[in-house]
DNA sequence: CTCTTTTCCCGCCACT
DNA sequence: TAAGTGGCGGGAAAAG
């Protein structure tokens, strides 16, 4: 794997190290750039509040690089899944990038003229990205036709079926494709919304802004999207049991040779069956599990990492480090740092 | 950091 | 024949 410097998540204080900063898209600068974000009745709160977020710390940090418009078909009080906001009218000229928000989107994607409208603004835009289930809005606008694109993993079969046109990219946080972006559900907006960021400013005010809203900066793609920790409806019996096991016990020995025979199978069908059910191999699973389950509390900083790695079933610390190394891209340092930052 | 040992994992093939 | 299974070998990666 490429070890990653740029991922440790306090950059240098020293604002100048390498890496392109400029924005490479939009030439010389001349005023901030003009980001539309799109909803619509029904759309989902924290699929907008996330980006929204980023661009705001993004424009703290440079002050005069962004100025964000939040639009709806009407204009006016649009309801989300939570609460009312305020919106502005859709606007077309001098829009930079445009986001279309997830939410049930039933109804937006029959609206010929909202339709219309994202298909006009990305022939003048220099990006068009969605958020979660917004993927639908990009591929009912035609967008998405013979582009990888993503939406949240609850939806992706539904998106293939509806549009055969796109490559879903079920595994991925966000997808980006010539200059079209998606990402997966709800958080994955900030993911999406830091990588279009690292796009315009570089990768160091990316990283100040994850640092100020203690996420961090995931590699682009590649990373699944569901948690193992939450998935209780795996494909297949066997498998699903295997699963449990390992969860309930995380401390023990979870060799590939003592999960096949949980299974009750041999290790050779064992690990056979297993990748074609989850995607992937026994052992890196298992490595994923640990990491998930020490995460919170390496970011609880309540006890030393010494004291987490064998609750989890990590021989000692370094071993737990390198882990999350190849799982994250981040140590636990790293992370545990991220945190204190705001106390 | 290098060297050695162990573990993983997947193509291949034989056996139900 | 088709489909599921399990052992073997060895390259790759992790652990020691």
């Amino acid at each position: 794997m490429a070890r990653s410097p740029a991922l440790a998540l306090v950059p240098p204080r020293s604002s100048e190290p390498n890496g392109q900063r400029r924005n490479p898209g939009a030439g010389q600068r001349r005023g901030p750039l003009r980001i539309g974000v799109l909803v619509y009745p029904g759309f989902d709160l924290l699929d907008l509040s996330g980006p929204l977020e980023a661009f705001f710390w993004a424009e703290h940090h440079a002050p005069g690089s962004y100025e964000l418009r939040v639009m709806s078909p009407s204009g006016g009080l649009v309801e989300s899944s939570a609460l009312r906001i305020e919106t502005q009218p859709l606007v077309t000229d001098k829009l930079d990038t445009l986001i279309v928000i997830g939410g049930r989107v039933e109804r937006a994607v029959r609206d010929e003229s909202l339709i219309a409208y994202v298909r006009a603004s990305s022939r003048h835009a220099r990006r068009v990205a969605s958020v979660c289930t917004g993927a639908f809005v990009l591929a009912e606008a035609g967008l998405l036709e013979g582009k990888s694109a993503t939406t949240h993993w609850y939806a992706t079969d539904r998106l293939q079926t509806a549009y055969p046109g796109v490559r879903v990219r079920g595994e991925d946080i966000y997808v980006k494709d010539g200059n079209v972006w998606s990402s997966a559900g709800i958080s994955a907006g900030i993911d999406l919304s830091l990588a279009l960021i690292e796009e315009d400013l570089g990768r160091d005010v990316a990283l100040a802004i994850a640092r100020m809203m203690v996420v961090y900066l995931r590699r682009p793609g590649g990373q699944p999207q569901r948690s193992l920790l939450l998935q209780h409806d795996a494909p297949c019996d066997a498998i699903q049991r295997v699963l449990s096991h390992a969860r309930e016990h995380l401390q023990t020995d979870l060799s590939v040779e003592r999960l096949a025979a949980v299974a009750h199978l041999s290790v050779r069908q064992f690990s056979r069956v297993f990748r074609s059910a989850t995607g992937s191999s026994p052992a890196k699973t298992i490595e994923r599990l640990r990491v998930e389950s020490a995460r919170p509390q390496v970011e609880a900083g309540r006890l030393t990492l010494e004291e987490i790695a064998p609750t989890v079933g990590f021989k000692d610390a370094s071993q737990m480090r390198a882990s999350f190394m190849r799982v994250l891209g981040v140590t636990p340092q790293a992370l545990r740092r991220a945190v204190r930052v705001l106390e």
